[in-house]
DNA sequence: TTGAAAGCGCTAACAG
DNA sequence: CTGTTAGCGCTTTCAA
């Protein structure tokens, strides 16, 4: 690449520790030495090769991402917010997207630890005692942050089943007598972490068994787009004030859309609400009501917590922030 | 971290050379010494320290990429089919966001040379002949998308002149007789590359200047919320039938939930068209209509033509990929 | 089939 | 105030 220390010193006909005291500025040197290694060193550009110092301190000042993928706007708004904090404390961030592969997923990890990141923020696929060994054995530092994995696995999140309880108490209070929960397919749960969409599943039913007259359903294919024709279903409910309580905003706005198109008003004929709280529903009509997730806050303060433990601090392991539902009008 | 190679060999009692040649599996080994060595470096966890490779082979298999930010929606998908692609090829990549603020994107390219990535994809704040002849200065690979900057650095793009000329085009044969382009303060343009927003007036102003008997103006202030409120003004154009061309998606749908509050009817009272095509458009009713930047076939192509340069060859300095106007409801 | 030696560019401990 | 030495973990001749 450029010029290096060594070459400054034979120029300079210092040693390459003058050099370095110099660059460094500290350290006790002449001024005069110094004036002539810097000026020299800025003439001929010079800038040193980080690669280098990583191999010796056994810091890179990279913090490696590894999460779904960022079409998703989830993602999208967690990794603007990582990535913001992490250039605040002066680190560099490494993102790789697993796309729900669970090997994948450990090809990423062995990578960012091979490429020597000094810790792993993960939003993982892999769930289970075998992977919460895998990751325990990891020598550097990671904080997981969406799909929980033990207690044992540093996580930053909200408590998912508490903010579908209170979506579902706000469903209620509203005076629907009907409630549908619409989450991906919870048969994956035996391959793929869905840990937040189960959890969400145990808030809304913790919450109907409070009730004794209100009807409920689950509907837990919404990754395939003919059960959105399955929903048309829940309209003839016409006795009860029926709402869909989806575990994602993509999910409520795709449903949104098929509404739309066919006619069906909402809240009017159907009430929905989704999760998340994703920045675009600033443009969408009506108004989704949904549970903010704090995505922003649950990155930053994954980032914080990351580095403390780089610093080797040890944090809480179990950090929960809070949600909030949000009413839009949709329901 | 875990055991290096040199641990290996003492291990092993072998040199490290002979550890070297069983981990690659190339060159003459005898097959009891490298099963030997391979079952010490598996039962041991041996992982190569790629840091230290890379110090020796001048390759770190990071492309850095550095854009805007990521709440940015047309950034996330390009960042995603970036990675992919990246992925597919063997390489990783380290994202890094500049908010458009012009010397944190040269800290920030400065950063990723230090750290050796093997090549830059750049989204550019930064202009002119100073910039370019920074950019030239570096010792790896540059290719930038999005904001050109001359024709010696290389780009992947559309033609945003043409496209917008074409989207023009569209209006008139709709028969809008007043057009209105909408876009970002082009004051900035003395202080930041807005090349693509500045190429979209050009190609409007070509195609208004073909025509005797349609009105036009510009309306450059689309950062400033109230700049809303003058839009209003347009509808009172009753005799000319308005179309507002945006240079920008994220305007039009700022627009577009503007006039859904204060009751005007798109495209009853006033045509809409939009510019990027990004996602979240398909959540947005009335669908808009807009103009397709090709971005995730323009990641993917900046992301070989960057692997091509890196490996030595000289691909074409400019590649121009083809938009397509698209036709929603709102003209 | 194996090993010795040199070196990537930098840092760090210690000595002068 | 400055220099020497050693070494991070790996690759790469060259020699045996």
């Amino acid at each position: 690449m450029g010029i290096t220390t060594k070459e400054i010193a034979r120029i300079c006909e210092v040693s390459r520790t003058t050099v370095d005291r110099a660059l460094k500025g500290k350290g006790r040197i002449s001024p005069v030495t110094k004036e002539k290694i810097l000026s020299v060193a800025n003439e001929r550009g010079y800038r040193p090769d980080l690669l280098a110092r990583s191999l010796i301190t056994g810091k890179t000042m990279h913090i490696g991402v590894c999460v779904f993928d960022i079409r998703n706007y989830y993602f999208a708004e967690m990794l603007n917010s990582i990535e913001n904090r992490a250039y605040e404390k002066g680190y560099f961030v490494n993102i790789n997207l697993q796309e729900e592969d669970r090997e994948k997923e450990i090809r990423i990890i062995d990578g960012m630890v091979d490429h020597r990141v000094d810790g792993i923020i993960l939003c993982p696929v892999n769930k289970g005692a075998e992977f919460e060994k895998y990751l325990l054995s990891i020598p550097v530092p990671v904080v997981v942050i969406g799909n929980y994995i033990s207690g044992r696995i540093p996580f930053v999140g909200i408590n998912e089943k508490q903010a579908a309880y209170d979506a579902v108490d706000t469903l209620i209070k509203k005076s629907y007598s009907r409630i549908v929960f619409v989450c991906p397919p919870l048969a994956f749960g035996n391959s793929k972490n869905i840990y937040s969409h189960e959890q969400r599943l145990s808030g809304f039913q913790e919450r109907l068994a409070l009730e004794k007259n209100i009807d409920s359903a689950v509907i837990a294919d919404m990754d395939y787009i003919n059960s959105l024709n399955s929903l048309k279903n829940e309209l003839s409910y016409g006795d009860r004030k029926t709402a869909l309580f989806c575990s994602g905003d993509v999910y409520a706005l795709n449903i949104l859309k098929y509404f739309h198109k066919s006619g069906v008003g909402v809240p009017r004929d159907i009430g929905i609400m989704g999760f998340d709280n994703i920045h675009i529903l600033e443009f969408v009509f009506p108004q989704l009501s949904t549970v903010s997730n704090a995505v922003e806050q649950v990155a930053v303060t994954a980032v914080d917590s990351l580095i403390k433990r780089m610093n080797g601090e040890e944090p809480e392991n179990k950090i929960i922030l809070k949600h909030r539902v949000l009413l839009g009008s949709t329901i």
